[in-house]
Parts: C-alpha cells; structure tokens; sequence
DNA sequence: CTGTCGTAGTACGTGAAACGATACTATACT
DNA sequence: AGTATAGTATCGTTTCACGTACTACGACAG
C-alpha cells in the first residue's frame, strides 16, 4: 500500500467540504457523494471525518440535531466568508495561470 | 512552534510553482517572490526545495544548466499539461462555488 | 576593512494531515 | 436468514508543509 497523496492536488479537502455544505447541509456520505460528482475527487471516510471535526473544531461548519443514524453538517457563517475568500484567491490564481499558459509558448 | 499547516489551504505548493514557471524559467528565489505578489503566498525554503525537487522526480519540472549561484527551472510539457488540466478544474469549482454561495443563503 | 543586508540555496526536525484499510451498525431488499 | 447498501468511525502508515538555522557571495555603508 504505497500511498501516493494524489501527486499533486489541486484543492484541499477541507475546501471540498466547505464548497458542498455551501449548497446546504448535508451529511458525510452526501458530502461524498456530491465532490465526486461536482469535482471529480472521491474522499475517503478517513479524510471526510477527519476533516469534518478539524473543521467544527475551528468553528467553519456545525453539526445539526440528528434525525436518524445520519449527521447532518451545516457551514457556519466564518465558514462562508472562508470560503468566498479562498474562491476568489483560486479563481484568480488559475485564470492567470492559464492566460500565462496561453500567451508563454516559445 | 505549533505548526498548524495553515489553516485551509487552497492550492497546492507545487501547483504554485508550477503556475510561476509557466510564465518562463525561474529559479528559485524569484519563484518565492513571484509566487508573493501574483498569489500572496509566501513559500519557505524548505517548501519550495522539497516541492521543487519532488516535481522534478516526475518529470514536471527540469532543471536547467545553473549559470552562477542560481539554478533555473523550467516547466516541461507534462508539467504544462497537468497544470492546465489542474487549473481548469480549480476554475470551474470556483464559479460553482461562488454561485452556491450567493443562491444558498436563508 | 568589517559589518550587514539582499540574494540564493541547503539541511533538518517536527508535527499535521491525507489516505486506504478495516470494522461496525442499521435499514432495505429478496 | 442472508446479502446489499447507507452511514459513521478508528487506526496505521507515509508524505509533506513549514520553520529554523546555516553557508556563501556580492554590494555597499560606516
């Protein structure tokens, strides 16, 4: 098992997270189920969970009364505002990068 | 020192780098100062020469003949490839994300 | 002449976290 | 009952981000 963390990535998990709860609350295995779809990337249980507590623990989503066995995540407030803030600076970064591409071929 | 890996990163080291040599060669040091102004991400050395390395190791990168105390890099046309592939999925998640962050609010 | 500042890269230790594997429970269907 | 699927959780390994400290050299001030 050679762990190879993806060779290099182009968005950290947590921000995966952030970006499917922006849509609503949802709980781990919708949020799976959503980055897949949304952007190509399969989280697995041990990065989503992890994840998923760092990020109640520093306050960017909370965790909803559950109904069932499910645990709903909602983003918070901070959450929003982190995430509009790393949107804007990915936007930007990967327009530039591709003008760069386009214009900088010898 | 707690070192608490800044806090929801969005983009990769590597994908940084990548994204100041697809502007032209660089070396190392201007790759830290360009990567400062154009993403407002300051690299230390000790992550810019592991990622540099490790992005030479597969063949993104290639270092080329260091003229004087500096050691130039330049992207190769894998590294041009997986950058665009890398970006173009980086911009798509943004707008979507953007757009859920103004349509979901209660 | 010597201090120190900017440039350039090296070496290294520490801790955080991504990831796969695994395990577990509860419902649904057959 | 047995199997599949939904859903959550934990563990161990490995990788990597990051800071700190260090070497080295040119330029310029004092």
């Amino acid at each position: 098992m050679v762990r190879r963390k993806q060779d290099v990535a182009w968005a950290d998990p947590a921000l995966l997270i952030l970006g499917s709860l922006a849509a609503g609350p949802k709980h781990g295995y919708a949020i799976v189920q959503d980055t897949e779809e949304s952007a190509g990337v399969t989280l697995g249980p041990g990065t989503l969970y992890a994840a998923l507590s760092r990020l109640e623990a520093r306050g960017y989503v909370r965790a909803l009364p559950g109904e069932d066995r499910r645990r709903p995540y909602e983003i918070t407030a901070s959450g929003s505002a982190l995430l509009t803030e790393r949107l804007k600076a990915m936007s930007s970064f990967a327009s530039h990068g591709l003008a760069r591409l386009k214009t900088a071929q010898p």
